[in-house]
RNA sequence: GCGGGUGUGGCGGAAUGGCAGACGCAUCAGACUCAAAAUCUGACGGGGGUGACUUCGUGAGGGUUCGAGUCCCUCCACCCGCACCA
């Protein structure tokens, strides 16, 4: 063969003989055993594809391709993930319909991950916004809403006030609209909410189950953030009434010198008469409404607060009087909305005190109060707290909760950062929610057999000006009945996030086209769960969590067979620009997959994004390494004029050989993709060096190499005669016997400095290596030799005085 | 402030506690060429030496060890999250 290579022809020819043979179809064989490999679905952007994606496709692709070769039935599929807000703002702005976007983008899409050979089953595609997919989104939503678990409920939103629209988290920027810069403010609505916070505890403790890289699992537990501690109740001094704190500090009750509320705890205004300066006290409240996020975040150092005159509370332990203050940094959204603050042990309450002049009585021994909080709880001993004096902190928080019980003054209690998800959207591309409002029998779902509820065709889905969804515009869409009563009723407008979809889609990869269920319990019981997920750091405590809560609840509902729907969560790192900076127009910095693709390949595309560096983490963009890659698959290509007879490995490259086989297979599975290429890189040069390759080599060599770069392998495999399609080869062997050297080069140390080598073979025997070794080195044996070190293969260190 | 991550040649990066810098890029030299590109071969951390060699060197400083990029302690810088969670 003396054509150069030309990855443009052959790249398109193998994607078309894959598509037509079914290459990576995967077969309902119940009977095989299984791998699911999972990477995220794109949101199919405007945009087109990014350099990022291909990074961890062609990872996964890589495990999937191996994973055949090792005789497993592998399921790869890919979909899109196409509701969402970027998509209708374009469709406002272009005056197109969202559908239409959606279709378009997808198609791009989809063309440009075809043209980088992955190996999904396209069979299997999804879309979230086909109503046979979202038939099932709104079937667990209603399932959610059957078991308690869906419900509504006043929460502050993010408005605009100059687009007039209710904005996601993701679409406020330094608190103004990300779109038209103007400020955003907090406004109370009713939506739907999803009590994830069921399923608290479950998330935390089922996290030791899977195989997931460390940093998600500890930002899946900060993000739930559960803390055990105690609620205290303190009579309010005058009154029948209680206020009731949370503490993870029940054992410093004695050292509550003084307590704090929330802006908007309810007491505020339930005893509004009997507080002296009621108007001082609503000020502030208003005061602090008004701040932004930012503002609070700015101001967090600098407490401030005012006291709430004329209420007293009194601390349960030692009956004494304390003062009621309000104050901003209790949040009413944690615990009770209302603290003891023992100044003593809190840095938040010690800095309060400081300011207002407040006691700080110290209840743990050990530190200064008087300089600083003292805060260890591994040292201390209980001080100035009556029974509890000489106890560790342990003992006292044991002591003390016990005591509250008994007297009915608290409880133990364990409480989450977690809140609950909020689960609406005033807006038009998203799933309906299909839930029905009726004056008689208040929330009515759809009934299932209703299901898709479908997003109605219209003409103006621009958001209203009262901040309710588009979809209120469609009177006869909205003005239904009641299936209960049959009474006049309206539906409910507004749509699901764009997590809805995202919360289960691997299911629908198993039976996508059932049209019964969400998937037939024979494809749950075989595919679930899957075996290996990978995808973003950012999703870690959105979809990652969302989609944890979704299986656990469907699991509960006996759908799904499994309590956790991921073995195994890798993530990989960014690719940023060739200054290191992240990618965006406004950088310049941005790299097209496709003009990589077209320039040199898509194997050369895959091979770079591979070999750039540790997949884990962020990694800059070089056109030069790209040509590198380029470089070395057109060496690849070169090795067929080299090749040569022979159904067995050479006997100088038997050695490498097998060394190569064991790291290129190890190095895929633990994602070491760098590495294995570049021991695929080193054989190479070998054959280069000797000028020669035989068959048995040049097959091995093209299998090592097919999941990394599937089309010139497999083209080269074809020119050379072998027998079938490199897809259809099977995994090479090594034995581990013939990985090992005859002999080695062994460094030869005296006081752990080299100072000479010896060949020698890697399992010699301790004895014949040291007498070896000090013969190299015995100009310098001068002193007494006090320890001989051997390390069979490594090295050899005389260690004399 | 808290949590997670990362610091190694000119650059991207390799190194189960055991020869630091594999592999690639850039650069330089040689071969080929009228020439250039491409390709092939070789050199390529700093200092010293004609040289075989020698010495220093993995963000800084300590420690453990025969031996530390790797383990422990104290710091520093950068990146990414979270942000008063009682």
């Amino acid at each position: 063969m003396s054509e150069a290579y030309n990855p443009k022809t052959i790249e398109k020819k193998w994607q078309d003989i894959w598509a037509e043979e079914k290459a990576f179809s995967a077969p309902n064989d119940y009977t095989r055993p299984k791998f699911y490999a999972l990477v995220e679905f794109p949101y199919p952007s405007g945009q087109g594809l990014h350099v990022g994606h291909p990074r961890p496709y062609t990872a996964l692709d890589i495990v999937s391709r191996k994973r055949r070769m090792q005789g497993y039935n592998v399921l790869f599929p890919m979909g899109w993930d196409a509701f969402g807000l970027p998509t209708e703002n374009y469709a406002i702005k272009n005056k197109i319909h969202p559908r239409i976007v959606t279709e378009n983008n997808v198609h791009r899409f989809k063309t440009q991950l075809q043209s980088l050979g992955y190996s999904f089953d396209w069979d299997r595609e999804v879309n979230t916004t086909d109503p046979g997919y979202y038939k099932w989104t709104q079937w667990i939503f209603l399932k959610l809403f059957k078991a308690g678990l869906a419900y509504k409920s006043e929460m502050p939103i993010n408005w605009c006030t100059s687009c007039k629209v209710g904005l996601a988290n993701e679409e406020v920027v330094n608190g103004v609209c990300e779109r038209c810069g103007s400020p955003v403010v907090r406004r109370v609505k009713s939506q739907w909410m999803l009590k994830i916070t069921a399923y608290a505890d479950k998330l935390i403790d089922d996290l030791d189950t899977v195989d997931y890289i460390t940093p998600v699992k500890v930002s899946q537990k900060n993000w739930i953030g559960r803390s055990y501690g105690a609620e205290v109740d303190f009579q309010l001094a005058g009154t029948e009434d209680k206020l009731t704190v949370f503490t993870t500090r029940p054992d410093t009750l004695f050292g509550a010198t003084y307590m704090v509320v929330s802006p908007e705890h309810p007491y505020i205004d339930k005893y509004k008469d009997s507080i002296n300066n009621y108007e001082e006290v609503l000020a502030y409240r208003d005061a602090a409404a008004r701040k932004s996020d930012f503002e609070r975040t700015e101001l967090a150092k600098d407490k401030t607060g005012v006291e709430i005159k004329g209420l007293k509370a009194i601390n349960p332990v030692n009956g004494n009087e304390i003062p009621i203050w309000v104050s901003d940094y209790v949040l009413m959204s944690y615990g009770t909305g209302a603290i003891m603050a023992v100044p003593a042990h809190d840095e938040r309450d010690w800095e309060f005190a400081k300011k207002f002049g407040l006691p700080i009585v110290e209840v743990v021994a050990g530190g200064n109060v008087d300089e600083a909080a003292f805060t260890d709880v591994a040292t201390g001993k209980l001080v100035n707290s009556g029974f509890l004096n000489g106890l560790d902190v342990a003992d006292a928080k044991k002591a003390i909760t016990e005591w509250l019980a008994e007297k009915g003054l608290g409880h133990s209690k364990k409480n989450f950062k977690l809140r609950d998800w909020v689960f609406s959207r005033q807006r038009y591309w998203g799933e309906p929610i299909p839930i029905i409002k009726c004056p008689k029998c208040g929330f009515v779902p759809v009934p299932e057999e209703e299901l898709p509820l479908m997003l109605p065709e219209v003409e103006n889905y621009m958001p209203t000006d009262n901040g309710e969804s588009p979809l209120a515009h469609m009177r006869d869409w909205v003005e239904t009945t009641c299936p209960c009563c049959g009474s006049k009723a309206e539906r409910e407008t507004d749509t699901m996030p764009q997590w809805a979809g995202s919360s289960w889609y691997f299911l629908r990869y198993l039976d996508p086209h059932n049209n019964d269920a969400l998937a037939s319990k024979e494809a749950l019981n075989y595919w679930m769960p899957v075996d290996w997920y990978n995808g973003g750091m950012e999703h870690t405590t959105l979809h990652l969590l969302y989609s944890r809560f979704w299986h656990k609840f469907l699991y509960d509902q006996g759908v799904v067979p499994c309590p956790e729907p991921y073995q195994k969560r890798t993530s990989h790192g960014m690719i940023l620009g060739e200054n290191g900076e992240k990618m965006s127009k406004s950088r310049g910095n941005v790299i097209n997959p496709d003009d990589i693709v077209s320039e040199f390949g898509a194997d050369t595309l895959r091979t770079y994004e591979m070999f750039i560096g540790a997949f884990n983490l962020a990694a800059s963009w070089s056109q030069d390494g790209v040509k590198g890659c380029r470089r070395f698959l057109d060496r690849v290509w070169g090795l067929s004029s080299m090749l040569v007879n022979g159904d067995a490995y050479t006997a100088d490259m038997e050695t490498k050989m097998h060394q190569t086989i064991k790291k290129v297979s190890s190095d895929f599975e633990s994602m070491k993709y760098n590495t294995a290429i570049a021991a695929l890189m080193s054989l190479l040069n070998d054959f280069y060096k000797k000028g020669s390759i035989n068959k048995a080599e040049f097959k091995t060599f093209l299998t090592l190499l097919n999941p990394v770069a599937p089309h010139i392998t497999e083209e080269l495999w074809q020119e050379a005669g072998f027998e079938g399609r490199l897809y259809q080869a099977t995994w090479p062997e090594y034995d581990e016997a013939k990985t090992i050297e005859k002999t080695v080069e062994v460094a030869v140390q005296v006081n752990g400095k080299i100072r000479g080598y010896i060949q020698i073979a890697p399992d010699a025997d301790k004895d014949t290596a040291i007498a070896a070794g000090k013969e190299a080195v015995k100009d310098r044996l001068t002193g007494t030799i006090v320890k001989e070190v051997y390390v069979p293969g490594r090295l050899v260190n005389i260690v004399q005085k």
